[in-house]
DNA sequence: GATAATATGAAGGAGAACTGAATCTTTGGA
DNA sequence: TCCAAAGATTCAGTTCTCCTTCATATTATC
């Protein structure tokens, strides 16, 4: 009989592409999963795998076996989250991903409750970007991702994730407060007065800073960005230092008190933030307690 | 994550009843089976167990999660049987049970085709009644079982098991050659004349044993059953050598040369012979093929 | 009430699985 | 073109899981 366990190996060796990956990801060495797989190869009596450069591919018989496998691992996560169901608390540990703004502003008190609420409940919390997150939580390593998605930008919709929308997050054009910087900056209250004003912005690839240089050449004016930084934090810094403007969601100034001058965009642009899990384990009471406590502080912060 | 061995091993115990019968049937000391059970029962954090008299019963989280694991155990069973697929040649082993007269009737010609047609593939096969073969069967004991039905005994139905009707099989009186007993013998020529003589049958609970008496009390008549063995051999002997008379199903006199008389019964009454299999190995090219080779010998019988 | 059947626990041994080091191959740059 | 980095695999050794045996407790049966 085919072990669980090897199936799983190689399902995620067809996520992840190398045999290294799926190690780093399961916390084994690659010799073990090397091995394991062998091992399950001379079990299937079919060769799964072939040499392709220095990394392996699946032949069409793993391919079939990865899809089989798949089945199969879901349908286990379904009966793992059954049984849970069945036991009076809520329990087990639940692997969250989640993004830096969301995270400093609705995690502080959704967690206490949850500590208050599930005693039994361990939720184990990882700041991670949303486009990698999403896939990691696709193939096992978080159970529940909160990610973002802006106007425009639909996030890869990964087939066995179920996504829940949590909150919507108005975008606001930030400036230095009055007297912070030179003039110029005091000059500007609207979008377009930020046309030669230095921007700071997050780096390319990210779907913000896309949405971001688009709003602006919509305003007529191609961005003049100057600084780069994943960390929105870091923005309100260099913002409420006087040294640039950013486009910046509303969550960042929760629970902080910037000494920032916000502008409403016109048609109230913003961005949603969403929750995701995958189907298999959406039934999961750990997974139900966390998303129900997220979707009650995010609510709460709308009505601040 | 839950281990399939040991959710087979809740599962066999739902179909059998006692963890003794379920580490009969893997080869497993009764030990072993009770430590992986309460293995499993920690994994799931819900009891799945409770003592009731001195065997167990399931609690209802363990008979939901008997249910999934019903489905699992289906899943990883069909992805088996897919792989075995995309093997060029038949492969594997087949574990089949057969009662005694198909097996002497049918299994020589069709072990010898098959050894020629497929010789990778290694079929077990072990002599049981019908009764007790489905259960064992559909329990994942065997893979093939052959068995039979008489009229108005449908045999247990298992859902998920598949059958395939083999053939159909001619019951007939069989009588002592002339001169072989004393007169009364040769006097008879039809089963009312049989109604005095005394007989030879199965024992009870055998569904042959049943239709026997069935057949005489329509007759008119209660059979002097004063001989009982399950062994259709013996039965052939003691009619042989003037002892008895009986009412025997075609395929006993295939392939040996019995100096019997038979004589045919009113509507021709006969049993049915036909395989059956877990439906979720049904598509395994292992057992495709020997339930063709069955066929195949099957309808050569019957040409004779 | 004796005996057989059932389940389970402790101790020890066999085998499976994992780690770490060494090797080979491929790839991407300097 | 050659070197360094990344990937996969093999081997040897260790760790850990699982299974058997033996002993015990409990329940059912005659």
């Amino acid at each position: 009989m085919l072990e669980m366990k090897r199936l799983r190996l190689l399902w995620e060796l067809s996520a992840r592409g190398t045999v290294a990956a799926v190690a780093e990801a399961l916390n084994y060495s690659p010799s073990a999963v090397s091995q394991q797989l062998a091992l399950l190869e001379r079990e299937a009596g079919v060769p799964l795998l072939r040499k392709a450069g220095r990394t392996l591919e699946l032949t069409a018989a793993g391919e079939a076996l990865v899809a089989d496998a798949e089945q199969l691992l879901a349908g286990l996560e379904r009966a793992e989250a059954s049984l849970h169901r069945s036991h009076p608390e809520v329990t087990g540990t639940l692997r969250v991903s989640i993004f830096q703004t969301a995270l400093l502003a609705m995690m502080p008190r959704t967690l206490r409750r949850l500590r208050a609420e599930h005693p039994l409940l361990r939720v184990e919390m990882v700041q991670h970007e949303p486009e990698t997150a999403l896939h990691e939580t696709w193939a096992r390593g978080f159970d529940l991702v909160v990610a973002e998605q802006y106007p425009g930008h639909a996030a890869a919709h990964f087939t066995g994730l179920d996504r829940e929308p949590l909150t919507g997050d108005p975008i606001s054009l930030a400036l230095p407060p009055l007297g912070a910087g030179d003039t110029a900056f005091d000059d500007a209250s609207s979008l377009a007065d930020a046309a030669s004003l230095p921007w700071v912005m997050e780096p390319h690839g990210a779907a913000s800073r896309h949405w971001a240089e688009q709003a602006c050449r919509s305003a007529g004016f191609e961005p003049d960005v100057r600084y780069e930084t994943a960390d929105l934090q870091a923005h309100v810094r260099l913002i409420e230092t006087g040294n640039a403007v950013a486009l910046l969601p509303g969550l960042v100034h929760i629970g902080a008190s910037h000494r920032l001058r916000l502008v409403e965009l016109p048609g109230r642009p913003h961005r949603s933030i969403f929750t995701a899990a995958r189907i298999s384990s959406a039934g999961h009471p750990a997974l139900v307690a966390v998303r129900r406590a997220l979707q009650i502080e995010a609510a709460a912060l709308v009505r601040e």
